[in-house]
DNA sequence: AAGGATCGCTTGCATTTTGCAAGTGATTTA
DNA sequence: TAAATCACTTGCAAAATGCAAGCGATCCTT
């Protein structure tokens, strides 16, 4: 992977989204920002997947550089940097949504104990199936405080 | 990447995800199935973005290993094999929408004179927002007789 | 029946990306 | 003032990718 995003408007949509989601930690840093609320780098380093440094560092300018994510100084603290989701971003909440009832119907049930989404309505996949805009709208304001 | 694929069950269903269809190919692969009618090797060499032959020969092992797509002789033409996707390959066409309508939102309008999807309903953003399950048959029905 | 085309790969090799560990400078905390 | 923390950067080995060529089996044409 490059450090230069991929010329892709006007191709295929699908082609597009993997051109800018399609490799294995991008994702990842979105879920940890849309379901756990991490907001820097070393939270991002402490996930259970141990993304390296410089592939943490490549893959949030790509972001940035996309307009998925943005970065700011953490107010009152000089040595911190704040990333957060744009619209862009947290749009791709739908995406993931689906990815997790994909692997919850074919890998195994979801781990009820340690919710997957820290403060969002306990069972998700029923509220997937019962009510969809609330639960998109529920994961996004809790994703939006920390912006 | 490997030629095995990771053990991932019981992790984080986005990781599980994304250790199956998380690179660039795989899900161009399940496009060309899903929309696009294709079922043989040419056929998926022939895309626009021009996968190289020993990868899509890595993918197809891959996506045969991991249960999404099965391998068959094509009856009465011993040289080709048809590949057709499982009932979790077709499971991932909410993914797939998903991402065709955030590429929608936030690369440009989808092209309307070149149906994305051959035979489905034209304008795919608005079924989805009317009638997402009926669309979602639609394209399953059109994949399985390909199958 | 022979020759060429097609299908589904495989191989070799250069380039690119990844993974891992260590190091760096700025800031903050003890 | 020393130690810890944050956000990287660097170096290097290993793995994955992209590209072109080749190959055996099957099929199609004449």
């Amino acid at each position: 992977m490059t450090d230069a995003l991929p010329e892709n408007s006007g191709k295929c949509p699908v082609a597009y989204a993997l051109d800018l989601i399609g490799d294995r930690w991008t994702l990842l840093i979105v879920r940890d920002m849309l379901f756990r609320g991490k907001t820097s780098f070393v939270e991002f380093t402490r996930s259970h997947e141990k993304i390296s440094t410089n592939i943490l560092t490549n893959r949030l300018q790509r972001l940035e550089a996309s307009g998925i994510v943005t970065k700011s100084r953490a107010p009152g603290n000089a040595k911190v940097f704040v990333y957060g989701l744009t619209e862009k971003g947290l749009d791709l909440i739908p995406v993931l949504l689906e990815m997790i009832a994909w692997s919850a119907a074919h890998d195994g049930p979801l781990d009820e104990g340690q919710p997957l989404v820290a403060g969002a309505p306990d069972n998700l996949l029923d509220w997937m199936r019962h009510d969809r805009a609330y639960l998109i709208r529920e994961i996004r304001a809790k994703a939006m405080t920390a912006r």
